[in-house]
DNA sequence: TTGAAAGCGGTACCAA
DNA sequence: TTGGTACCGCTTTCAA
């Protein structure tokens, strides 16, 4: 915040008020076109930028969005989203304030405050727990718009994905490929992620005359430990399903590895599916069948929303549901009659 | 941006000037205790939180740092830095404006602009190109804190790894298990992070009285085809080394898949290494020996520079070099006496 | 103890 | 075609 040139500087070069200044700048059409390139010519020189802070402090308005995360990485897809967010809004000449609330209440409640006091025209938030009372107690009047798998459904702003339509897909799927014994596994602590994929499995399992098994197993921190103690249960319990539908791609490495480990190969024995597709990146080889989450467009929509609240366009769709879509790779195959 | 409480809301309520009522909120000694205390109680019901670019605006000071990266994820580890950078920033304070260039030069220059525009007072920016003159243009009297690969050593403000120091760490840790036919595996473009491997390698094998191998093949966009590639190359040209250190951990990962393809195992036949340490999380059966980058340090760093830079205290170091430090894992072991 | 005035860097409105 | 004045929300200085 040093010595930067302001309009001022440049009305005391060029022998002008700072107001003729800042209209030649902007091209006013009450400014002869002499002085308008004597005085670009100027700004140019002295590398003057506009403070965007004061003309928006003048016109009310705000240049900025905020989003705000439990973590970046760390297993989840908030970098994918905000890659989208930090496109979307600079298209249209935001900025972005990003924070990560490292999973901690207080500290949501800490960026809240400092975004809304820093005037960013709305919030893009991914909960870090299913109670927003605070949040929404910290950001008053700002907009907020929720995303994430902890958000209920019945938010004013909200950017989600249809977990049920998750269920069918998954069990449309397997189905297809023969299979009629097939588990769900979930992990703890509930929220809606789980269950409306173990609704939606269930009422697609029922739809087809099947019966559908539910393993809740482990924590949602530890995803992998999860999805393996899911399958060292399902082994001690009687009959293996011929096919698994694991909650989160992360589980289903861990479902893939204890199969492995116990010398039931995937998909000859068992078949096996994830959710989210976050994985083929960093491990292309892993070949793991599951549901494609469209985080870029959750972001694109999170932001559009955002924009049109601070604009002032009411027809913008304040809620919106994203479904995932089926991506077959090689973890899934076709039911053997016996196993 | 609506009908915020100000200063003059409050006043107005409570019969008093705007003036006063700043005083009383920030517990001034000139307002007596009966005013202040009627004031915050009118404060708190109108859920007044005070404009902070106003402030900043005639404090002549920012709340804000902005950072700029190609992308966050996709097997980079700016999200690992970013969330240090957030807390660091945070405790200070301070919000953190992030923009993703998508590697685009064009890009890179809108975001730096905006956020200038925007009034933070520095950037912690990993550009996408070692040539960074378009971001100083961009950037003028802002302070920019460079990071990242691409960066060269001689920037005013810049947090570094010591690829040097890997190289060394590498021989010492294979050279220990008894290998003396090592290679290391690079990729295209050629910049810091590539020749100073390359250099740190050579120099302590030679110290060792070994014979340096390096095999450059692929692009870093692919890293893990560059590492199966480089695998290729080396079976088909004669002895095949006992231990191979990857430039990334992702390269790592395709040469472990090339290897056992053509049914060499690791560490049974080869020893492998990567550098980074990105994968562990993801994917923690790899069991990747590997150089751990410090991001979070690196993270804590910039910011603090940063926000040394903006509050004018000078004795911040504005060049830091971080060493990267040996993660055994089991992916290299024993060298056998022949192949 | 309180408040009026000035200023931060911009823009809008109106008079010259 | 210009420039003066007022204002956005806040803080500091100084006079009442």
């Amino acid at each position: 915040m040093s010595n930067r040139p302001t309009l001022k500087t440049i009305a005391q070069i060029a022998g002008l008020s700072h107001v003729a200044v800042s209209k030649a700048l902007r091209d006013a059409p009450d400014i002869s076109a002499a002085t308008k390139e004597r005085v670009k010519k100027i700004a140019d020189e002295l590398g003057y930028t506009p403070n965007l802070a004061a003309r928006n402090l003048y016109l009310q308005r705000t240049g900025a969005i905020g989003m705000m995360v439990p973590a970046m990485g760390d297993n989840t897809a908030y970098d994918l989203i905000f890659n989208r967010v930090s496109m979307a809004a600079a298209e249209q000449g935001y900025c972005v304030m990003l924070g990560s609330s490292h999973r901690s209440v207080d500290l949501e409640v800490r960026h809240c405050r400092m975004m809304v006091g820093n005037q960013v025209g709305a919030l893009i938030i991914a909960p870090c727990t299913s109670d927003v009372s605070h949040i929404k107690a910290a950001c008053g009047p700002t907009p907020v718009i929720f995303i994430g798998g902890k958000v209920e459904p019945d938010e004013d702003y909200a950017m989600l994905c249809d977990y049920h339509h998750s269920g069918e897909l998954a069990v449309e799927h397997l189905t297809g490929l023969g299979h009629r014994d097939i588990a769900l596994l979930t992990y703890g602590p509930e929220n809606r992620t789980v269950t409306q994929k173990e609704e939606g499995f269930s009422l697609a399992m029922e739809r087809r005359g099947l019966a559908p098994r539910i393993v809740r197993a482990g924590h949602v921190g530890d995803a992998m430990r999860a999805g393996m103690d899911a399958v060292e249960l399902l082994l001690r319990g009687g009959e293996f399903p011929s096919a698994l539908w694991c909650a989160s791609d992360y589980m289903a490495i861990g479902a893939i590895k204890a199969l492995k480990a116990h010398g039931l190969s995937v998909p000859g024995c068992v078949s096996v599916m994830g959710h989210d597709d976050l994985y083929a990146d960093p491990w292309p080889d892993m070949g793991l069948t599951t549901l494609h989450t469209p985080m870029g467009e959750i972001g694109q929509a999170a932001v559009e929303l955002a924009i049109a609240l601070i604009e002032g366009r009411r027809q913008a769709r304040p809620r919106q549901v994203f479904q995932s879509t089926l991506v077959v790779r090689s973890s899934t195959g076709p039911a053997r009659r016996s196993l």
